[in-house]
DNA sequence: AAGCTACGCTAAATCGTTTTAGCATGTTTT
DNA sequence: AAAACATGCTAAAACGATTTAGCGTAGCTT
């Protein structure tokens, strides 16, 4: 923090001008005609004396900050934090800091947030989006804002987005679930109207219409907590005594799901078969083990960085931003939870 | 993004100096005697016109970032995650972000990323300290950048830091399996030198020979991956047969020991018993449900915050910079898992 | 009437970069 | 020999805030 030396010190020192100093560093040096001579001299010296550029001073004449906002819904979730750490380095390595936040899937909280990092000029946006900000994210994109949604995005909007095929994952596990020789059903899920669930929802829905299947589904409140996520599902098994298997559309919904079943002493997969969304540690360790609907997280978190590098250099040069629309494909990892019904005596 | 305002864009318009509509913008006006009417009509037209000061004009001024650098083991480890989410609205809600990055306790990586974080002039650091980087934290300290270490620190330097009672904490541990009849008790650790290992390693010796009781103790490398730490665990189990339970000094330690147990076939806690650090879903809804160390995750981000952003107004007031170093205690959250050993028939 | 003080405000320097426009000097061209 | 061009470098403006030093006026003292 000491005897810091800027660009300034560095051309004084190297009887130079400060545009020479700054050119050279900045790689212009070549096409504005700066000798190779002075080059040299002038990469040596500042390796030498190890000069670092002032970020601050950089931001304000070139307006980036060479920050990317990371808003999660909750970056304690495994999942969110997953891919917090597997965008982490790449970003990095080109330069860019990522600054983190949890939205709670709370509109109001998610503007100010959004508020704040727009006062901080920060050069890119990844956001799972919560119901209700469909105007700040399209005021973004219109200002040539470099910006990738996950999770789920707005049909209606232009932007970029890395999602998974929700409808066919889910009609997979519960196409699964009736080969298995489960016959009535149930689907948690969340009371939101988000693509990931509504998605979620409509794989549920074709598989058992195809199937002529009956239906039963528990709409459980965003932002519940567990114990009130284990009582709705208590009440749910109870009110419908003949469902035989429980989809849990979220990972937390399955671990208080699986609460449930047990407080309810039913036996897994013999009672009650389950298949939870999103792996993760808790659904491996589980005994019996827990069949999920796993992610591609690695690819997510993949093809978002990478996008969004993308989006910055076409920012840079000025182009037309190419927004990509992104959905892959989940695995359907099966396990003891979902391996059959026990046999009526 | 578009027609932004400046401060001189607000002097003008209220036919004012720039000066002046600093001085009420930063609360300074009283004290440089401008008129009530004044203030009042800049305060109106700046909230009208929603003036949002440039952060990067502002920084390049006072030298402020207006960030915190955190600086975890792995931020996808729930133990980090969980403490991520909990610094973060208190740190947002005093004006600052949080840029996380993940050390994976490795020195060179910790290094550059701390160089990174210098050339960004971030205004304070949360670190779990890796072995070797005391030259780098002494020269943050020393340049009285305010700075807290946590889960573990370095002995011969004043930082501040929150940890817990390592040494305590197992020796309760211990002594807890040693009280339901457990005597061949084996300890998983890293092999490491930190604080937070050695006052682990410390407390089961200590209980252990207060007992005159033999010691089993298997070190796994730094960064093993979860299948080594598997294998290690069996090798471990099969070359002292007489082991009749296991503590596991971290998280994820104790996952892969877990798996370990099950591969040998033996059952928890008859055949084995088991405690593990770190509290976590994957624990409480193991079959057994595992006994665990718990940290007070809400308490120890509570303390990092709260002297996070005590520093950062001593540091403001040009005051001495007051270095907390708190000790917290952790609680054993007793489950299943260590219930006590078969009777021998 | 001269000298002070208090009051209310402002000019201008500063933070450390990037970048545009242009200045010498030397070399070709015609 | 003048005009044109190439070469190698630099002066200075700009980015948008904060802050120091100070300016003019009015009222008060002596």
């Amino acid at each position: 923090m000491k005897n810091k030396r800027t660009i300034r010190d560095i051309a004084n020192e190297l009887q130079l001008s400060i545009t020479t100093v700054s050119l050279v560093l900045n790689g212009k040096a070549r096409e504005n005609r700066i000798s190779q001579e002075v080059i040299d001299r002038v990469l040596k010296f500042v390796k030498e004396v190890d000069y670092r550029p002032n970020h601050f001073a950089r931001s304000l004449r070139n307006g980036k900050s060479k920050i990317i906002a990371f808003m999660a819904e909750d970056i304690s979730n495994p999942f969110f934090s997953s891919i917090a750490r597997l965008i982490e380095d790449s970003a990095n390595n080109s330069g860019y800091k990522i600054v983190y936040c949890s939205t709670e899937n709370n509109a109001e909280k998610t503007r100010e947030l959004i508020k704040t990092f727009k006062d901080r000029r920060v050069d890119a946006y990844i956001i799972t989006p919560t119901e209700g900000i469909e105007k700040e994210i399209e005021n973004l994109v219109a200002n040539r804002v470099p910006l990738m949604l996950f999770d789920r995005y707005f049909a209606g909007l232009s932007t970029g987005y890395v999602v998974i095929d929700n409808e066919q994952s889910t009609r997979n596990a519960i196409r699964h679930l009736i080969e298995q020789g489960y016959e009535k059903i149930g689907f948690v899920t969340l009371d939101s109207t988000q693509t990931q669930m509504s998605g979620r929802y409509l794989g549920y829905v074709n598989a058992l219409e195809a199937s002529g299947l009956p239906q039963f589904v528990l709409r459980i409140p965003y932002g519940s907590t567990e114990s009130f996520i284990v009582n709705a599902v208590m009440e749910f098994l109870s009110e419908h005594k003949e469902i035989d298997s429980l989809f849990f559309s979220s990972n937390y919904l399955g671990v208080g799901g699986l609460k449930a079943v047990r407080q309810k002493n039913l036996s897994i997969p013999g009672d009650i078969g389950v298949i939870a969304f999103d792996d993760s540690e808790v659904f491996r360790m589980h005994t019996p083990a827990i069949t999920t609907v796993t992610q591609p997280v690695e690819e997510i978190s993949h093809k978002l960085v990478e996008s969004i590098l993308h989006q910055l250099m076409q920012e840079e040069a000025a182009g037309d931003i190419l927004r990509n629309e992104i959905e892959l494909s989940a695995r359907l990892v099966v396990r003891e939870s979902s391996s059959g019904k026990k046999k009526p005596v």
